[in-house]
DNA sequence: CGCATATCAGTAGGACTGAAATCA
DNA sequence: CTGATTTCAGTCGTACTGATATGC
């Protein structure tokens, strides 16, 4: 199937609230993906980059919780980003088991190039929407993203 | 990581539009899996068979217009609902190319069972939502729809 | 010929599981 | 011993690509 080739769907799905998320979250997916894979970048990327911009230096295990990215998927990420030199993977002398992991000067600078990338990416997403309805479906979204973010 | 385990996200992510669709088309995604799962089913499945009821017999292409859902996925699809009885594959006399596919009265039951399956899967989705903002995040969603539904 | 249809094999990224080794 | 951390090797369902064969 390519999408330009849809017909309407059936009225039983299209009034699916289920389906409603995850179709819409289709394009979404697929923008983010296109565009940070002109960069050489995934999603995974940008999501570990914020988390340690924003909240500092950390395990890889708490980099997982913050992030919301399973921890098996955190390790191979991050091996992604130390290869590029974006993060730097040093043990924790204060506790064996650890990694601390930091987010590094070209680190930095990625992290602003993927931004700028997913700026345009939400535009392109929320075209058809008004200021005021982005802002009603950012709301809307928030609360259910933390009602079932926990268990 | 498992899903007790969470964190608030930082900033950057939490107000990013294309985060919080994928994030809350997350949970909606493992809802529908699990529950269908539990009767043999998967959401291509109820898709089809919901196509199929609303729209008659079709040939296995427009079934995957209709259904949005991708020609190779549709022939692996409807192989499984064969197996189940659900529908029956019928070559077309007046194009040979095509099978037809048509819904039986087994496959009638079976897409109200994954419908009751389903309707149970959007109460507890939507739960935090009161009626009229399940009406406005509906509204919202398709709008994003079918402005990214086609090319 | 060009185009549509059906089929199969395979890829990609995200979410997730299981198990092993290490160490607090 | 219990429990946390890191790591690797997989699985699963969805979306998608490519190639092939057939017939309009």
């Amino acid at each position: 199937m390519d999408r330009s080739a849809w017909e309407t769907a059936p009225e039983r799905l299209r009034t699916l609230p289920s389906w409603l998320l995850t179709q819409a979250a289709t394009p979404a997916h697929r923008l983010v993906s296109e565009r940070l894979a002109t960069v050489g970048a995934r999603g995974y990327h940008f999501r570990l980059l914020a988390t340690l911009d924003e909240f500092g230096p950390a395990s890889q295990a708490t980099l997982g919780r913050r992030s919301g990215i399973h921890l098996s998927d955190v390790v191979a990420t991050l091996n992604e980003l130390t290869d590029g030199g974006f993060v730097r993977r040093t043990p924790d002398p204060s506790d064996r088991r650890r990694n601390v992991i930091t987010i590094t000067p070209a680190g930095r600078r990625r992290l602003r190039k993927l931004a700028d990338v997913l700026a345009a990416v939400q535009d392109e997403l929320l075209t058809p929407l008004s200021e005021s309805e982005r802002g009603q479906l950012a709301r809307l979204l928030t609360v259910l993203v933390e009602h079932h973010g926990r268990g």
